[in-house]
DNA sequence: GGCGGACGTGACGGAATCGTTGCAGCCATG
DNA sequence: CATGGCTGCAACGATTCCGTCACGTCCGCC
């Protein structure tokens, strides 16, 4: 899967050159030049990573890592700092913080690359493809399996990723755009309803082994998928 | 949501330009060239942050600073004052008073915007999505979930927000013209007594728990939600 | 104790949301 | 080219929810 990464930079032209390294690095660069568009990005985005400008007009970069630190949702959102050149003080600072690494300015875009897979690797447990089980339901993406009681459960590619999605996001409410963002790829222009049609065949997939009980409607929210 | 923010000042020129500026921020301003409409600006208004001129004409910045810390209502309410340039005096005793922060004048839009965001953060508890509990009662913004005394408790969305707003917001009444503000969202032309059948509803939904009896009705004031 | 206003409660029409179905288009496969 | 699986969409029906009203009840005040 193609992990989102957050840039928080006001600097025009740094920004437009980070996103491009990472567009050919094979991620999903998402953009914000203010600390307030950040948490709307991430509140929209749910990126993998955030790359955070320590020099940012208004609110800093340091604030915005604590703020995320301090809320349960992105308490383990991964960051990466960027800082100019020997300013010790905010290295430290950062780090005291939480973020995971620091980036000097100017970096060259290997050692950015390196940073970044390095991050991801230390914390992902939901973008790799090791099998996933949750309350008798097993869920093998190298086999492209998913087994619930014993039985072998059919469905197509798409119900399949929703469920990856689902039982890699328990006990938490999605809504469809996020739904359509996450399970079937960004800037995609497909009707919201349609995911209620998905949703639908994944029940009904799910129905042999009792396990469609686990999706959940939430009313004018969206779906959430967990045990009771 | 968009954060509320009181301005006294008693300077028309000096008021519109900060009122000006809030709105490009996306807050709302909320303007009192007086310390006594000030008091009745709060009543009605709710703000979530009071910017104060320091020198007003009769009652002084300092007195209803001083007032407002006093008023059980308003404790909490942060204040962010505005000081002649080099009045160390006035800086004293204001952060002495309770004031959060203060801005010397001239001052920039920039870093007002500053002070203003950093005064949100620091007290903003009910800004975020975190899991909230009170006396064995929970709600969890991201699962879109309640439960108390285990059981899962049932609602529809609107009575889940007016339960969010008043678990984030216990001890103290709010009038009916202030819950629509504030959960239905401002600008909403509804019936006041529709908040009645709504109140009548989350009791309802939380009669199985028994947590019901956390919402007492105050009689020509409002509602307000608290234990005992 | 009576009176007036405030509140609780049940019901109802309309609107919004969601579940379900059928279908047409697409692609791969043989 | 025929077939079959899969996808996204539109449409319909069912359900839930919302705001309002009417009526009954309760409370405080004189």
């Amino acid at each position: 899967m193609q992990p989102r990464i957050l840039v928080v930079e006001d600097e025009p032209a740094i920004q437009e050159l980070i996103a491009l390294n990472l567009e050919q690095a094979g991620q999903l660069p998402v953009l914000a030049d203010s600390a307030e568009q950040a948490l709307e990005r991430i509140q929209e985005e749910l990126p993998d990573l955030v790359l955070l400008d320590w020099m940012l007009p208004g609110q800093s970069g340091l604030e915005l890592a604590r703020r995320l630190r301090g809320d349960a949702r992105t308490k383990r959102l991964p960051i990466i700092m960027l800082t100019a050149r020997g300013d010790e003080e905010d290295k430290l600072r950062g780090l005291e913080t939480g973020a995971d690494d620091y980036i000097t300015k100017p970096f060259s875009v290997k050692e950015l690359q390196a940073r970044i897979k390095a991050v991801l690797r230390r914390r992902a447990p939901e973008i790799t493809d090791d099998a996933v089980e949750y309350h008798g339901l097993r869920l093998d993406p190298a086999a492209h399996r998913v087994t619930g009681k014993g039985k072998e459960l059919a469905m197509g590619p798409t119900e399949f990723r929703l469920l990856h999605f689902f039982m890699t996001h328990t006990e938490r409410v999605y809504s469809r755009t996020q739904l359509l963002d996450q399970v079937w790829g960004d800037h995609v222009f497909i009707e919201e309803r349609t995911v209620d049609v998905h949703i639908r065949r994944l029940r009904a997939a799910l129905s042999p082994s009792g396990h469609e009980a686990f999706i959940h409607t939430i009313r004018g929210s969206g779906y959430r998928f967990s045990r009771a």
